[in-house]
DNA sequence: TAAACGTGGTT
DNA sequence: TAACCAAGTTT
């Protein structure tokens, strides 16, 4: 047996013995469901196991099919993903649940070519459904296996420049490999379970006595990568209106981009002067500063916020806004960092 | 090519 | 605590 046949022989039988029962994954020699396959693709791009698995659960339960899903509306889909993040996901999830239902007749397409012209669907997760719910021979390159393969070859040069280097030899390690789904998953399953970024644990490792970096004892110094840069803050201030019966305002957010399509706490725009914008909201109402402001991170920047809250009489008129009851948030794609704020305020009430 | 795009856990 | 990281995609 040559030295590749080899190699992925070790990788798919510490596979076999340690694989992650997770609920997406199929058990071992059953067929996995596309759509199941797809929607935790989705899920987990940037995102951990641990984070996905009760929305996983929640999205197949709320739609059992691609069909079901497609015919919901787009905001009943962005409220079971509130918390998630990345919320172009569910758009896109949304989007393209339709797409396969209208195009490909509620089955999704097996080939790389054609999953990624879908939308949210990238060369990660075109080759990873392909793999993984057809068994077809694609290679998916995620962060684990980045990391895998920059150390079994002990590439110095850093990433994103060392990527296509690294992809060539995923698809050379990978290559005339019948068993396809298992690979890929036990591929990336190494590298979150032993090639962990921090202190890997090599004596566990099916590849060790062929991996360049553990020869030369750098494999934790691998892959290398260019430092982030610091991250700028922004300010602004975020209101709690509350009524009568101890409902509070919330309203859908205006413009593209970040929570696109999700509803917040009226809040001033987010800017880099801690000075600007100092205004409340309605000059009807009588604000006044909460004690603590909330701080959130976001991938870009960081974010303080001073909370401001007032008491609207019966006269209020909400606009387009609406009152809303914490038990209803749950119907509402409210942001983590918006939950925050009602989490302080129902908190400073009790206090 | 680089920046935008969330969140929660770990070190 | 600040930095880093997690099954990336879109513009």
């Amino acid at each position: 047996m040559n030295k590749k046949a080899h190699l992925q022989k070790q990788l798919l039988a510490w596979f076999d013995a340690h694989r992650r029962v997770m609920p997406w994954r199929a058990a071992k020699g059953k067929t996995p469901d596309p759509y199941h396959v797809w929607l935790s693709e989705i899920m987990l791009q940037q995102t951990t196991v641990a984070a996905v698995g009760p929305y996983f659960l929640k999205f197949v339960k709320k739609w059992p099919t691609v069909e079901k899903l497609a015919a919901a509306g787009l905001d009943d889909v962005l409220a079971a993903w509130a918390g998630l993040g990345y919320y172009a996901r569910a758009r896109n999830l949304h989007k393209c649940a339709g797409a396969v239902v209208k195009e490909f007749g509620g089955k999704f397409p097996d080939t790389e070519e054609d999953l990624i012209k879908l939308p949210g669907i990238g060369p990660y997760t075109a080759a990873a459904i392909s793999s993984i719910a057809f068994n077809r021979p694609a290679v998916a390159v995620d962060g684990n296996v980045e990391r895998v393969v920059s150390r079994f070859f002990a590439i110095e040069e850093p990433l994103p420049q060392s990527k296509d280097n690294i992809r060539a030899q995923a698809a050379r390690l990978a290559k005339d490999n019948p068993r396809s789904s298992d690979f890929t998953q036990g591929f990336m399953e190494l590298g979150a379970t032993v090639c962990t970024p921090k202190k890997p644990k090599c004596a566990s490792c099916p590849w060790q006595k062929s991996c360049a970096a553990h020869r030369l004892g750098i494999a934790e110094d691998l892959p290398r990568k260019a430092r982030k840069k610091q991250k700028p803050v922004r300010y602004g201030r975020v209101f709690w209106i509350e009524n009568k019966s101890g409902e509070f305002l919330i309203e859908k957010r205006a413009g593209k981009g970040l929570y696109e399509g999700l509803y917040q706490l009226p809040t001033t725009d987010w800017t880099n002067d801690a000075k600007a914008r100092r205004k409340n909201h309605d000059k009807r109402l009588r604000f006044k500063r909460l004690g603590a402001d909330v701080r959130h991170s976001f991938t870009h920047f960081d974010l303080l916020l001073e909370i401001w809250t007032a008491r609207a009489g019966a006269a209020f008129k909400p606009g387009k806004a609406r009152f809303v009851s914490a038990g209803d948030l749950e119907n509402y794609a409210l942001p983590s960092l918006m939950r925050k704020v009602v989490k302080m305020c129902l908190h400073s009430k009790t206090a």
